[in-house]
DNA sequence: CTTGACCTTGGACCTAGCTCCAAGGTGTAG
DNA sequence: CTACACCTTGGAGCTAGGTCCAAGGTCAAG
């Protein structure tokens, strides 16, 4: 049984033990299994989900959102729609802010070559660039 | 003079005037201009400015980060190559953040077609969806 | 069979980012 | 020259997401 113990997998993930029992509580991990003396015994997919978890939460994603998207699965039929419904209204929010950096990527790349080309700047150059790629909220 | 009353300029972007204060507070807006009473007096600019912080948040950059790109300039000629580096970081964790949420994106559009096909469906289908997907951080 | 590193719980505390007073001043419509 | 909605400041309070004890139990190495 290879199975981890809570500072493995907070090693594992670049975060402390203290922050995987508190995914614990707010049910972002399941209880892992216990060893005879009390212990937290933890599977190799913890890690991944805790990477997910830290990943998700540099996008601008809360724990609750991230919740929610840990919970979508394909179970019985009837449900089924409703989470292809969610997986797809999730898509939907992920490709909007995939857009809002886009457009915050170019306006660094226009700031960054006007640097190069010398040329003049406004108060503001970012919001400036970002007027020039055009406005959606 | 069109200026903006604090209560206009919250409206127009969603926030409350208790939360344009606090970034004036926080530097993230400069402070603006005072009619003879003490009241605010904002130009059309701030609310562009206001909507960039609100986007950014929700993109997962922290006040401080968001002040950052706000800062930068193409000013005289030596601090211009500083400025530039920064901004071709930026652009690079950008670019990140995008592989990242398109990674996601890619996970949730297989939940959502094995729905379809009535795919049978494992512990937890985002992070095996995620693994089809190569890793990458 | 002891040591020392690691684990347990519960609860207090911390930072970021607001949010909400209270007590008083402003500004415009009637 | 009143209303009344909106503005001012300062400071307290709030939620999310951790972070840090203290007091004690576990376990592998020697």
């Amino acid at each position: 049984m290879p199975s981890l113990t809570i500072g493995q997998v907070a090693e594992q993930t670049g975060v402390t033990p203290d922050t995987l029992r508190y995914y614990e509580r707010r049910a972002l991990l399941p209880a892992p299994g216990r060893s005879p003396g009390g212990y937290r015994q933890y599977g190799p997919e913890s890690v991944r989900r805790v990477q997910f978890i830290r990943r998700a939460q540099t996008l601008g994603f809360t724990l609750e959102e991230i919740s929610e998207l840990l919970a979508l699965r394909v179970s019985p039929a009837p449900e089924c729609a409703a989470v292809e419904a969610d997986a797809r209204a999730a898509i939907a929010r992920i490709e909007q802010k995939m857009a809002q950096l886009a457009r915050m990527r170019d306006a660094l790349h226009q700031l960054a070559d006007a640097c190069q080309t010398r040329a003049p700047t406004a108060e503001c150059p970012i919001l400036d660039a970002l007027d020039h790629s055009q406005d959606s909220l």
